[in-house]
DNA sequence: TACTCGATCGGA
DNA sequence: CCGATCGAGTAA
């Protein structure tokens, strides 16, 4: 059951994350649970990390345990755990080898990325899974169109630590019609 | 093994 | 403003 068509793997694999994060807005992040309910929502807010260099970005450790998913070619979750507490979510991107991955922090009804996960069911069980409708969570297209008008960008939240790629206008977000 | 701190949130 | 809560990363 789907609402629009289903991105798939490829359309994550360009090089340019910051363009990629900024087109993920407007997309359906759908959750489906096996036989049961699905669940579409609009991303409205986003952020980019890109690379060993970005200090902001996890991959910046280099390969680990944690990070070696962000290694992966675009298309798969990366999901990790957040001050003890809130689950995180985000779509690894680029050609395999090149770390990096948009965080979603906002879905139209639901903003913050910790809330969103919560209301969603969302937890590291998906890290490392393919964002395909197989595995329950998946991103759609359904023809919505953001103008260029409409997208904000500002810094990244909460990376102060990162020196100057703290100031990178990489979060990209717009205000929803309907609240 | 010890220690620090975080891509946050909700309550005081 | 502050506490919750825990795992990754680092140093030793």
């Amino acid at each position: 059951m789907t609402v629009g068509h289903v991105l798939e793997a490829g359309v994550f694999q360009s090089r340019d994350t910051v363009a990629l994060a900024r087109a993920l807005l407007g997309k359906l992040l759908v959750a489906g649970e096996a036989g049961g309910t699905v669940r579409a929502l609009r991303i409205c807010e986003v952020e980019a990390y890109h690379g060993e260099a970005d200090l902001a970005c996890h991959a910046s450790k280099g390969r680990t345990a944690r990070t070696e998913v962000m290694y992966a070619a675009g298309g798969v979750w990366y999901v990790y755990l957040c001050y003890g507490i809130h689950e995180m979510l985000n779509l690894v991107t680029g050609p395999a080898g090149q770390p990096s991955a948009v965080l979603i922090r906002g879905l139209e009804g639901i903003t913050g990325p910790g809330r969103l996960t919560r209301a969603l069911g969302i937890t590291r069980r998906f890290n490392a899974q393919p964002a395909a409708p197989a595995t329950g969570l998946w991103l759609e297209d359904d023809g919505f169109r953001l103008t260029r008008a409409a997208v904000q960008a500002t810094p990244r939240i909460g990376v102060d630590y990162a020196g100057e790629w703290a100031e990178k206008p990489w979060r990209f977000y717009y205000t929803p019609a309907n609240g």
